[in-house]
Formats: structure tokens, sequence, C-alpha cells
DNA sequence: TGAGGGCACGATAATCATTATCACAGGACA
DNA sequence: TGTCCTGTGATAATGATTATCGTGCCCTCA
């Protein structure tokens, strides 16, 4: 299985874009993060090595090659993390008190029947489903101590 | 069953607040729309007659007051709809192609499964669960043909 | 029923995240 | 090696949202 990077760069690549230093480095932040960041979390990731300016350019045109996805939080922050067919199809769990955002991974049974219920609700609707997240919402370990 | 002005009303009073002219038409205009709407959304559907000024602060209020919840869409728009305890739970299925968004209301069966689901992935997290929502893309029939 | 206090209103100004602009840099390819 | 084109960083502009402020109106209580 080829490595992240490797793949962003042929998809980068087969859509006239370049993967350059900035590019590379914003890559290996939300590579090694476990939830979405921000604009200003990606900011103090590079250590201000990459000016803000730079980011929001960079964030919005990976977005736009399908190579990062946006989130948008209810506490009025947009995320960002690694599109799904790179990082793997997963779901979201929010922390009402403190906002942190975490990754969650069905097992492949349970995934399968969230499918069949996703099915199921579209058949009422006759959409024609491509894709779809369940957002769960609560209250972390650490604050509910 | 209380109609849904006299539980707002209600509401409303319980925290020291007005249900005046203003949050009235706003909250009858998302009582009988099926989805989530905008500001601009809800300025055009009462003609007017509110200012978008005043429909900003009042939809923040009633947020605040947990009368209205916002839906942060994924083509940046923020779209404001009656809160579950009003309007009942339900999921939300967007056409990717229009961006319009419908509510979907799942039989009671498999609302149960999906909760089955959604404390099996929290079990894993240590999250005490309080609120999930199921997000569905895909194509509407409209855009299909 | 009239006066006082306080929330609400509308117009306008201010804020803040995000986006556009522009001149320059640097990689790719002939 | 020169040309071309995308990327970069600083800065200005935009646009949605929020704060401000003087006024109005509802509610309460005498």
């Amino acid at each position: 299985m080829a490595g992240v990077h490797t793949k962003v760069e042929q998809s980068l690549r087969s859509q006239g874009m370049r993967y350059t230093s900035n590019r590379r480095e914003l890559i290996s932040v939300l590579e090694h993060t476990h939830g979405p960041l921000t604009v200003d979390e990606l900011y103090r990731a590079t250590q201000q090595r990459v000016p803000s300016s730079s980011i929001y350019r960079e964030v919005r045109a990976l977005f736009e090659a399908k190579v990062l996805s946006l989130i948008r939080c209810t506490d009025r922050s947009n995320r960002f993390e690694l599109a799904e067919w790179l990082s793997g199809h997963h779901h979201h769990m929010v922390c009402r008190p403190c906002m942190a955002i975490s990754d969650i991974v069905l097992p492949p049974e349970a995934e399968r029947r969230l499918a069949e219920l996703v099915d199921l609700a579209a058949t009422h609707t006759g959409y024609l489903v491509t894709e779809h997240t369940l957002e769960v919402e609560g209250i972390c370990p650490d604050c509910r101590s």
C-alpha cells in the first residue's frame, strides 16, 4: 500500500498541480493528527513556517482537488482533514463542553448495518446515495471527571 | 399535544424572554418548511418585513435559547431549523449538485438500530453520548433526470 | 391607568474569517 | 539556459455576522 504522500502527489500531478513543500508539510501534519484541524491550528503546527494566507490558499486548493475535506463545526470553526480515500471511512464524535473532535471507526459489521440503514432511509426519498457520515455528540472522558 | 407556538412561548418566558411578533413570524416560517433556512431565505420568506439585522439577532437569540438549531452546510451556508424537541428527531439528506436539504425520519425500528450502533461506537471511546445525527449525501430525483 | 424598568427593534458601524490581488520566486521542460 | 506557468507571501478587499446605540414598546406594579 502506497504511502499518503505518494497518493497525494499522483493525484495532484494528474490535475496539473505541484506537490510543493508547503503542501507536503500540511499533509504531514494532517496525517499524524487524530482529528480535523483549523487553519490556525495548522499554522501553529507548522511552527509558523507557512503564513496563514498561504495556508488558506493551499487548504482550499487541496480541498478542490479532493485531497482534503472540510468539516464545518457547530462552534463555527472550519476544519480540514484528509479525504476519506486517503484516511479511510470514519465518523466523528464531538465533545460538547470542550469541542474536541475524535475520529471513530466502526467495526466492519457495524458499518455494514449502518449502510443498510442509509439505504433504507434513501428508498423513501428517491435519492441516489453517494456518502454518509454519522455525527455523534456527547461528553468526553476528560470533561466527565 | 400543544402547538409549537405554545411550547416556544413557554420556553422563552421561562428564560425571561418575550415571544414577540418578529420571533413568532420566524417560527411560523420554519414550522411550515421542510428543511433548514438561511438568514436570507428567512428574510425573503417574511416579505422583508423583518430587516436582516434583526433576523440575525433573533435567530441567534433563539438558538441560544435552544429553540432553534444551527446547521452548517458544506456549501458554507448557515441554516436554522426548529430544535428537535419541537420538530422531532430527524436526519438530513443533502443533494450534492443542487445543495437542497431534506429532512428524513427513520422508522422507529431503524432508529432503534441506529441508536445501538451509536452506543457501540461510543463504548470504545469512553464518551457519554447525548445526541447523534446521520448525514446522508447523494443526488436528488430532480438532479438525476 | 400611568410611570418605570427592561427587553426588543432597526439602522448603522465594526469585526473577523476568508478570499482576491499582485509582484516576485522557483521548478519543469524545451 | 531561457521561457512559461504554478506557487508564494504580503497586503488589500470582501462579505457574512455581530456589536452598538438611540428609540420604542411590553410588562409589572403601585
